[in-house]
DNA sequence: GACAGCTCTGGAACTGGTTCCAAACCCTAA
DNA sequence: TTAGGGTTTGGAACCAGTTCCAGAGCTGTC
């Protein structure tokens, strides 16, 4: 360990080693020609000096941060769920010497775009080439997001209330067709009687219960829809519509959740009032969180490869920023149905 | 909305305000004297330019990066819990105008320091000014960073096989005091019979077992400590430590688990088996994670205030930051008991 | 009217890298 | 020995800010 070696800089080194800046520069960027023998006097000077370049300096002149941003909206907690997408994104970048920022920010949806008001990161220019915008989306965040001329890409299944014509770079995973599949392996396996609990008004909800609708009429099967009123939270959803399902005429032999904390909810008022799963009613969720395997048996369900979300993101801003004319993309990466213990075999 | 207005620099924006670039500087900073008319001619030019100072050329000249990199260590997924305590950060970094990068490492205990091989934000120099680390913390990854000369603070509750001597900046919550406080309520609420099921050879275990066993002896019970074999999550240890817990005679009236999922696994293998909570047994948890809300009752747990453990970190780096040389400290910040509904009060 | 003392301002020099051009160098062939 | 080609190298100019010093401008007092 040798005595704190502040600050050296590039003149330093080449002083040392001998020869002029623009060498050090080329050895350090493992450009063009530098020959063998100048070369390993230069890493020698590096090493000896403990030189690491200063990587604002550099990041001027190649204009570029070599950072993005992950923002968080209007979510009062980093979930699990936004935080496996952040993971995806972080480790996609660091394999190419990229920085991911974090920030959060909390905005109404009726804010006017100019007047929201953002976190530091983007009120400075040139710390950030651009942006990952995860949690809930309002046409007026991205409007804000462009009026700075900033990239970015959006995590689309939470977008909410955006008039159709609106372009940019988004990728999210395929709602309709997970829960198409769910309620096709539940026919497959012998039910009829299957019921959707979720409040339809969130979009990506919406787009799950077409999923459901789509496998029900396709055999010719009538699809029902369970809502709940006054809900503090989606397991309180969850609790407060098994006695909804109960109370149907013939009973549902089987329940396709909006998500897994409704399901969690579910099992749980279930249990409480001696009904158990799947042995008489048959359970799906949808995005394979934590509670999925909380519950007992695990439930099957929908699953979303988050990590896979944030890869995908990541790449999508980088080619943006490499080709800042390209066309608007958007990319739905596919579900995968989880077969756990929730689902029974009819007779 | 006007039109691309890319890289205005610090020289146009004088021209324009037909001022020198010292004062535009002046006024960007808001230091110094600058006569209220020249101030608006500038500030009035910035606007009609849309210039946005590079955050990058004033951190050559500042020595500072206004960066702090959140490191989290050998978890391969970001558990709310330091979720929070990386939202405690970055919501306590943004009011003083600094940023939050985030990165993962993966590396062994008993690979040499010099060998740890550190995500790229921190091969770099100058890009961010220290590291807070969080996740599970050897020495060997203290020696690295120390290595590097760069400022950190640790997340201390999670270090791990520390030899004594080495001296750090860190911050934690009280693991002794936190089981201390939930034994003595047990008690308080009649209970003999008290068993605390861990894997003590974790240290924060350890800690909290140390809480527990003096708030058994201060009052003449003797402590009893359960543990289970060839776990492979906290639920799992939760769940086969049960049938030893009720394998004791006499049966115990309370359990205090070392963290909420070994609590919450004991809870539902308790229910499985038609033990009822609190009814037969009381509960009580640590951490206060999810899952304790998700039970049935809720879980009593003793709670640990993950944005304020985030806050404290910040807060002490730039504290460091500001004194280099300012002597070691290590804040420990207190527990709460939330009371919830699995404790009994026995008659 | 001269001089002191103050505030305010312009712009050169600076930060620590990269880039580029011209010059030096090396080797081969005539 | 010299010309010609490619390779390697030095260093000035640059990026977009900050800092500092000298000087301009203003006011007030003797």
């Amino acid at each position: 360990m040798e005595a704190v070696p502040r600050k050296t800089t590039i003149r330093e080194v080449a002083r040392a080693a001998g020869v002029g800046v623009g060498t050090i520069s080329r050895v350090l960027n493992s450009s063009s020609q530098v020959s063998r023998k100048t070369r390993t006097r230069v890493l020698d000077a590096i090493r000896r000096l403990g030189f690491r370049p200063n990587a604002q300096a550099r990041r001027i002149l190649k204009r570029r941060a070599e950072m993005v941003c992950f923002l968080l909206s209007n979510r009062d907690f980093l979930h699990p769920f936004h935080a496996r997408i952040l993971q995806g994104v972080e480790s996609y970048a660091s394999g190419l010497k990229q920085h991911v920022l974090f920030a959060g920010l909390h905005y109404s949806p009726r804010t006017p775009p100019d007047r929201i008001d953002l976190p530091p990161v983007l009120q400075e220019h040139g710390l950030i080439d651009g942006v990952i915008l995860a949690g809930t989306i309002y046409p007026n965040l991205l409007r804000r997001i462009e009026s700075i001329h900033m990239a970015f890409v959006a995590f689309s299944n939470n977008v909410v209330g955006l008039d159709e014509g609106q372009q940019f770079d988004q990728v999210g995973f395929d709602d309709f067709n997970g829960t198409l599949q769910a309620t096709r392996h539940l026919i497959g396996k012998g039910h009829r009687q299957i019921v959707f609990a979720a409040d339809i008004s969130y979009p990506w909800f919406h787009r799950r219960f077409d999923g459901y609708r789509q496998a029900m009429r396709e055999n010719k099967l009538k699809p029902v829809l369970i809502t709940a009123r006054n809900t503090q939270s989606f397991v309180d959803f969850g609790q407060k519509s098994a006695p909804r399902i109960l109370a149907r005429n013939p009973r549902p032999t089987a329940v396709v959740a909006g998500n897994d904390e409704i399901a969690y909810g579910l099992w749980r008022s279930l249990s409480r009032q001696g009904v158990k799963v799947p042995d008489q009613i048959s359970l799906v969720g949808f995005d394979d969180r934590e509670e999925a395997l909380l519950m007992d048996p695990p439930l099957s369900t929908v699953c979303v490869h988050k990590e896979e979300i944030g890869e995908a993101c990541m790449k999508m801003l980088l080619e943006r920023l490499h080709h800042p004319q390209m066309a608007f993309s958007h990319r739905i990466l596919p579900t995968e149905l989880l077969i756990r213990g929730t689902v029974r075999q009819l007779p």
